[in-house]
DNA sequence: CTGAAAGCGCTTACAG
DNA sequence: CTGAAAGCGCTTACAG
């Protein structure tokens, strides 16, 4: 059988109220230290525990937070939620998270539950814009704090944490030149997305800012280890002398493919080509040579976010923050060489 | 204002019961077509969505199923989640995610916290045996239903759905035997968890039944990428004539740590060294070269779980499951070199 | 200091 | 075919 409170309170010969106030220790002045042992006693022996629904139903809060996310898999998200749900532990909360996998319809039918669950506060990330703008108001009609994490929601006025892509796309390029590479290719993902887009602004800048002429060289890869692979092949693959010394790659992954069409081709790195990724994911330090790359803060990024969440959720007053991205030093990055480069010159010493 | 059955129900001019009928659809022949469209339209006109909380708290049902895990990094963790979701999504059921980061304390907690919110079942992954005995019969008395996965809990009684590691270990050995390899190394996790023992006991046992002699080390490096890139930089940092030809390590990470020691070495694979990982990390394609290694089937496991959860929740008898892993040819295995092997063959080639 | 009562928003036997 | 009533397990003003 079930043990609720009216069990409790049977066995400890108070009513169920009292119950209640014994064991949320609340109105503590409102009952004698005898009856408080007495309840704690029989709910201890009973194993009593309260049903968190009911509590729910009649509190009108669920102790729920909704977490929206376009995909599990991806290289930080489990960080961020990790740091999300840190937050959420400390203060009884649970976290419920759905991932979209990028179907637009999804998206609309998670929030609708989402919402039916009453969740307390949401947070979303959202990188291709498919929340609807008409589904961000009925979250604001149900009186649902919402935090948008990494990148703007379409109404552009939801609080968001983001970390500062533009910089660490000029730490990234920044480091490259301080090498002395004065001919940089630029793996985009220009078109793809905002933060493609703020890598590439980031490149750009850092490049004009710099005293020296620069040559640069900017091939779209769209995200894509398959499409980074092949364009370096072909770039590389002929031999040349003109080739980039150096490529900064808009993610780790398309970092990836580079370094493995450059090995392929005979290309030494760094001491050939110099290769910076960015995202910093585990596979960045495990792979030959390891990886140069741009950490993002992620874990970070779930704590503030739950924290903002909660202050909304608690009528606070609450601003937008930009967290800074890092360079991480390690093999995959070395002075330009002296010698012009030529394909399968490591084969060739 | 919040819409409720009551409002719906004083629009529609019925009573809220009607409201429930209808909107459930329940006890179809006991209202008139007429009603029921009264009903629905004022539902649809006052977006009235049922308050889940409140169902639940009369239906003893929550509608959550809670997930157990050692943490949301491990590579294959996304997806069994995503199959566990997936197949919730089509139930309109929902999980409560957690993860322990391997401290037990948290395991006890979250399992109660589980409890109080009245799930409706529970799936476990427990790799290091922490849940207690005492815990899972607090589940017991609650009716909660519980699957293990990919390992058995402590009372060895759960059901569960794992997947065949031996026969991956012996899938990994076998490819690399057939190649003509007669001298293999293990970078083995014998001691680490049970995972780690069949991998190593498939391995052996895969040998033993080999007509030919096959030489065989073995060194445990206990899951961790640090200790297999070290312990293989010094084995074939030294020039020797008669390190293995082929690694089988018993995982992705440390296969690809004895990948980067064996690369910075001047060795090349495959063609002076043979690698095999197990997992089918992402990076294993990524990787230099491509990584041949033992698939997981991940998302499957997640599916098959839930679906037993479902049958359990339902009262259906159930069965354990055992899933089979699978061989990926990639370009990290090839017949071993002729010649001896020697240190930085390649550089000198 | 303690209890009786109302109510959170539903579902479901039970009458009519 | 429809409604009144009870009840899921809590919390919290309100009396006493």
């Amino acid at each position: 059988m079930r043990v609720t409170m009216a069990y409790v309170a049977r066995k400890a010969n108070v009513s169920h109220c009292t119950v209640s106030r014994v064991l949320n220790n609340k109105y503590r002045h409102k009952y004698t230290e005898a009856t408080r042992q007495r309840v704690l006693q029989a709910a201890d022996e009973l194993s009593y525990r309260p049903n968190i629904l009911a509590r729910g139903l009649r509190k009108q809060a669920s102790t729920f937070v909704g977490v929206l996310l376009p995909d599990l898999v991806n290289s930080f998200i489990p960080n961020l939620v990790q740091g999300i749900q840190d937050v959420c532990d400390s203060k009884d909360l649970s976290t419920v998270v759905y991932s979209t996998r990028l179907r637009p319809e999804r998206l609309e039918k998670y929030v609708q539950l989402l919402i039916d669950k009453r969740v307390e506060g949401m947070i979303i990330y959202d990188p291709f814009h498919q929340l609807q703008e008409r589904t961000l108001r009925r979250l604001q009609q149900h009186d649902i704090p919402v935090i948008a994490v990494l990148v703007d929601l379409c109404d552009g006025a939801t609080t968001s944490i983001k970390i500062d892509q533009a910089l660490g796309a000029r730490l990234a390029t920044e480091h490259l030149l301080s090498l002395g590479h004065r001919s940089i290719l630029h793996l985009s993902a220009e078109n793809a997305d905002s933060h493609g887009r703020e890598r590439y602004e980031g490149f750009l800048k850092a490049v004009q800012d710099y005293p020296h002429h620069i040559g640069t060289t900017m091939i779209e890869v769209d995200w894509s280890w398959d499409k980074a692979y092949e364009e370096i092949s072909v770039l590389y693959g002929n031999a040349r002398t003109d080739a980039p010394t150096a490529i900064f790659a808009s993610s780790d992954a398309t970092a990836l493919g580079a370094i493995k069409a450059l090995l392929e081709h005979g290309y030494r790195i760094p001491d050939d080509v110099s290769v910076v990724g960015f995202d910093d994911l585990p596979y960045a330090e495990m792979s030959y040579p390891g990886l140069t790359t741009i950490a993002q803060p992620k874990y970070p990024v779930g704590e503030h976010a739950m924290s903002l969440l909660l202050r909304m959720m608690h009528g606070q007053p609450v601003s937008p923050v930009l967290l800074e991205p890092q360079l991480i030093l390690r093999q995959s990055t070395a002075a330009p060489p002296e010698q012009p480069l030529a394909k399968g010159r490591s084969a060739a010493t």
